[in-house]
RNA sequence: GACCCGUUGGUGAAGUGGUUGAACACGCCACCCUCUCAAGGUGGUAUUCAUGGGUUCGAAACCCAUACGGGUUACCA
């Protein structure tokens, strides 16, 4: 057989080839060490979870070596390609505050970023590989290859289409050109010189050394429609990309002789691998992968929804990155994921349960460790989309929300209350005046008969002064609620029951309640002062 | 069926043949602090390292089997 006009024949109006391509798109001029790493989706709806690891996980790595992180849209399957589904990945990541160096819509020397977009180059490389006999067009039909794994399973063979089964290997010149003639569908298939009984060990960035039988399938390479597989895809654009680092889920690994068979025989260095476990969840007694389908904790409208930042995501997935990421940051309030030197072989190699709880506790240490104006700016977007009431009247109201945003906050241990953005208003509406005098929440406020309205309303009026410091303001509470035969302490209340009617802390409660509506707030001390006097006095004489 | 990968408390895990009678963190429990809550502090809980064999003076760590879980075996990625 003659490979090169069978090249010439399947491909006669090849525009460029493979060389005209590995000059337009050099070799990356990068420091030694520097990383190239990529995020590659398929269109086929919303970013979830386990991608976004994934493209996190290359983002750090890149980042950290002062490599490159690139976008690239793996759009080869049309039929499972949803609408819109590339300016979704595109929004989707902007909402998660992932940034790219190149990609489509951003730029970049190694475009275009779309593998729809690069079918000539395909055509190009597979050309290369025809015209050197590892390539050849097969017109098997989905019926005969059906057929075919019938047969295989039956007689207890491997399945797929190699050695002696890939009879289209033998299709001669004549043959192949009256198929053509007859215009009958075909794929271009690899001719694969691999044999299933020679072993070879491969190092994984994560997994580390492992043994593979070589490929010997005849696997497709450009389908039906012309466009490429995965794997002939991946080949040539990480090549040409000059991607260093391919980092994908561990299904990918059994691929892996064949994209190293792609790469030698292509004649260029293949990129180093990182398979990534899958994040699970535990149902019942079954461990599963985590699925978009069944598990809201999967999709990141989730997140956007109650609020969790994606701040605080990140800082989750580091530490299952790394776990000792976790003691890092824990342990230093200003620590920050671009400063932390991260490891490929730290990475767990079994799958990690994804823990919805400790994401939270992050996010809480997350939230306690922003300034009051970071919050601020961190919550608005969430409001604006989510409680637009409340989004406007913090707007309204900014300088006196940031005080009430930085109740607790300032000491050496700030207040962990917050674990969404949601949380803020459930713990804050109460200093709003707005919400205070809204439809009688008063009324809706426990008030137990204990209480005494008058007592409260003669402390506040008679005693309480805006100018005390925290000290002297409990001191005198304290003395003025003695003369009521309230105790000064918790313990003292204990040790002579009977003696008095309550204590400090009942008579806190009754402050809590008459204006907070809550029997939960943070310092009463730092909420009066916000609060001041005079609204004070107007909300204890709101109530009847 | 074949071929890979994995298996340390409820969870994430440290661990690379000898201060491991298994770190740290989340969770849970108790106590302390305390005007409530959230924190914080102290202590506790729980893994004998999937199981069975070996190798070794010594194994969670090395080897072999088995079991269980996961993946691949597409003109899906």
């Amino acid at each position: 057989m003659d490979y090169q006009a069978l090249a010439d024949l399947l491909f006669p109006h090849l525009k460029y080839t493979r060389e005209y391509y590995e000059e337009k798109y050099p070799k990356r001029v990068l420091k030694e060490k520097a990383m190239v790493t990529r995020f590659a989706p398929s269109p086929t709806g919303f970013i979830h979870m386990g991608s976004l690891y994934a493209s996190f996980v290359s983002y750090v790595f890149a980042n950290q070596t002062d490599g490159i992180f690139y976008l690239r849209i793996e759009d080869t399957d049309q039929k499972r390609e949803v609408e819109h589904g590339v300016e979704q990945i595109i929004s989707d990541l902007k909402k998660e505050d992932i940034s790219f160096d190149e990609g489509p819509g951003i730029g970049g020397a190694y475009g275009p970023y779309i593998q729809s977009e690069r079918k000539e180059i395909y055509e190009a490389f597979v050309y290369d590989l025809m015209k050197r006999g590892y390539a050849y067009p097969a017109f098997e039909t989905k019926e005969e290859l059906d057929d075919l794994r019938e047969k295989q399973e039956q007689q207890k063979q491997r399945l797929g289409y190699y050695g002696v089964y890939a009879t289209a290997r033998n299709l001669t010149y004549e043959e192949i050109k009256k198929h053509l003639e007859q215009k009958d569908p075909y794929v271009i298939r690899l001719k694969s010189n691999g044999k299933f009984e020679d072993k070879f060990t491969f190092k994984d960035c994560i997994k580390g050394k492992i043994e593979l039988p070589s490929n010997d399938m005849d696997i497709v390479l450009l389908k039906q429609d012309g466009l490429p597989t995965y794997h002939f895809a991946h080949v040539v654009d990480d090549y040409l990309m000059g991607t260093t680092h391919v980092v994908r889920g561990d299904e990918w690994l059994s691929s892996v002789p064949v994209h190293l068979q792609l790469f030698r025989l292509l004649g260029v260095k293949a990129p180093k691998y990182a398979h990534i476990a899958p994040l699970t969840k535990k149902e019942g007694t079954r461990i599963r992968k985590l699925s978009k389908r069944y598990d809201k904790e999967c999709s990141m409208s989730f997140y956007q929804e109650e609020g969790i930042p994606t701040n605080a995501i990140k800082i989750y997935l580091a530490t299952l990155l790394n776990t000792s990421f976790e003691d890092y940051y824990l342990s230093d309030r200003q620590a920050r994921i671009s400063n932390f030197s991260f490891t490929w072989n730290k990475m767990s190699v079994g799958g990690s349960l994804f823990d919805l709880t400790k994401l939270q506790f992050l996010s809480k240490t997350y939230l306690s460790r922003l300034s009051a104006e970071q919050l601020y700016e961190e919550i608005l977007p969430f409001y604006q989309t989510h409680d637009n009431f409340f989004y406007k009247m913090i707007t309204r109201e900014k300088e006196y929300t940031l005080r009430v945003l930085n109740v607790e906050r300032t000491g050496k241990k700030p207040r962990k209350d917050f674990a969404t953005y949601q949380d803020i208003k459930k713990h804050t509406w109460y200093m709003y005046d707005t919400y205070y005098y809204e439809d009688d929440t008063i009324k809706r406020a426990e008030i137990k008969e204990s209480y005494d309205k008058k007592l409260v309303q003669h402390y506040f009026e008679k005693v309480y002064d805006e100018n005390d410091t925290k000290d002297i303001w409990y001191e005198k509470l304290k003395e003025f609620i003695s003369q009521y035969d309230y105790a000064k302490t918790v313990k003292e209340y204990l040790q002579k029951p009977g003696e008095y009617i309550g204590h400090v802390g009942d008579f806190c409660e009754m402050i809590r309640v008459y204006l907070f509506c809550s029997l939960e707030t943070p310092d009463i001390y730092e909420l009066l002062q916000i609060l001041s006097k005079e609204r004070i006095l107007k909300r204890l004489n709101h109530i009847n």
